[in-house]
DNA sequence: ACCTGAACACCGTTCAAGT
DNA sequence: ACCTGAACACCGTTCAAGT
């Protein structure tokens, strides 16, 4: 999950005091020696939510974040970078979110897979606009591998660990472990952009539980085809 | 398929002569009284697999059709129903390329399943951008709706016959059909869009066999949960 | 070190004007 | 009827200049 340092926006005595006398109500604060990197990614993502890729343009950011609209410039090599690093953070909550949902199930790698799988599904359907930043061809695939570093392996590295201990366990089938889980990526991914892309109609007549049965059932049919016969 | 109409393009004799008389060589063609519509669709789906949905500007398809760049609002009310037209047409190769796959497996509806899949994973693989046009929500959903017409549903009804035929053959499991048709529309599309994303590596490493059987043991085993036990 | 403001080439969209 | 060219507000990016 991101979250933003606030104890990192430190301002001298003077700044306050200027920052204060000057201050318009909760606008154009001054992140000058603040961390207006991560001030950036928080406008971004919100601006994301709110008005959708394509309507997410740098320069908004920067009013957003109380800056002009080439200081994103010392952050960012451009434009693509600081949507790298939205999108980044988006794959690290969709892995949290995973992992989070596969704990409340030990020892139950078949559990553990289906409520990966439903928790994918149900941030997908929640964040629509954050998945097709995601994996909408909007990036260009080195600059997001750039951006993720490690995170990128780690959501489907704890996959393939569900589905190993589901091997060993003697509970899914034998095979090529990597193919497995990618057959359980493939099934959650796959229903999930089709919710965010409002292919099975619009997202906002089905409520949160209906969400999660579909999620269960479709994920359920799926999986069947892991299972050891 | 989408294809161009050549034999709509007439000219009078005068425009003719001028055509060919101040012809700069294969660029500039005059459009008008002709099928500008068709050829904006076809120079923007040029432009699209060249340079992706990023770089796919009003001006630049205006230009490569050989018009002005006002000359587009002629045809469409806007750049996103371009855009619409676009996707549309690549939904109408989805549709084809899968009734055809199915096509070659006669009363086999598990055979009809994989193969339709296969052809679905291998033109998302193949076509990576119009794929992430279509459903990488650049384009507003009502939009898309409008320019696709009959052939939205057009896809998903063959594959919802294809599972009825299975399920009254006792192939197929008992149950929702329309859940067990989702299930096999989101193996393919979330492996299709997985490759397109270039999530799985990047795409110019994989041979047209490897790909084929990559997609046909993932989706195999997908489609497994959903046979009858 | 960090940010600003002007400048540049591009973009989508509109509209009076041409044929 | 159909297309053009100028105009407008916006965009990403660069860069000399300010503090």
């Amino acid at each position: 999950m991101f979250t933003l340092d606030t104890s990192k926006w430190t301002l001298s005595t003077s700044e306050r005091r200027i920052a204060i006398e000057s201050m318009p109500r909760a606008s154009a604060k001054p992140y000058h020696h603040g961390d207006l990197r991560a001030a950036l990614i928080d406008a971004g993502t919100k601006l994301l939510r709110e008005r959708g890729a394509a309507g997410l343009s740098l320069r908004e950011v920067a009013k957003a974040a109380g800056v002009s609209h080439a200081a994103p410039y010392r952050h960012f090599e451009d434009k693509g970078q600081l949507l790298a690093a939205i999108a980044a953070a988006g794959f690290e909550r969709l892995r949290a979110g995973m992992a989070k949902a596969a704990a409340d199930h030990p020892d139950d790698p078949r559990a553990q897979l289906i409520a990966a799988g439903e928790a994918y599904v149900e941030l997908a359907a929640k964040h629509p606009e954050t998945m097709h930043l995601m994996f909408g061809g909007m990036i260009e695939p080195g600059k997001l591998r750039g951006a993720l570093g490690e995170k990128g392996p780690g959501a489907f590295g704890d996959l393939v660990a569900i589905i190993e201990s589901g091997q060993r366990a003697g509970i899914f089938a034998r095979g090529e472990t990597i193919e497995l889980a990618l057959a359980s990526w493939s099934i959650a991914h796959g229903l999930g952009m089709l919710l965010a892309g409002g292919q099975l109609g619009p997202g906002k007549k089905r409520t949160p539980s209906e969400l999660k049965a579909l999620a269960s059932r479709v994920i359920a049919l799926g999986v069947g085809g892991l299972m050891r016969e």
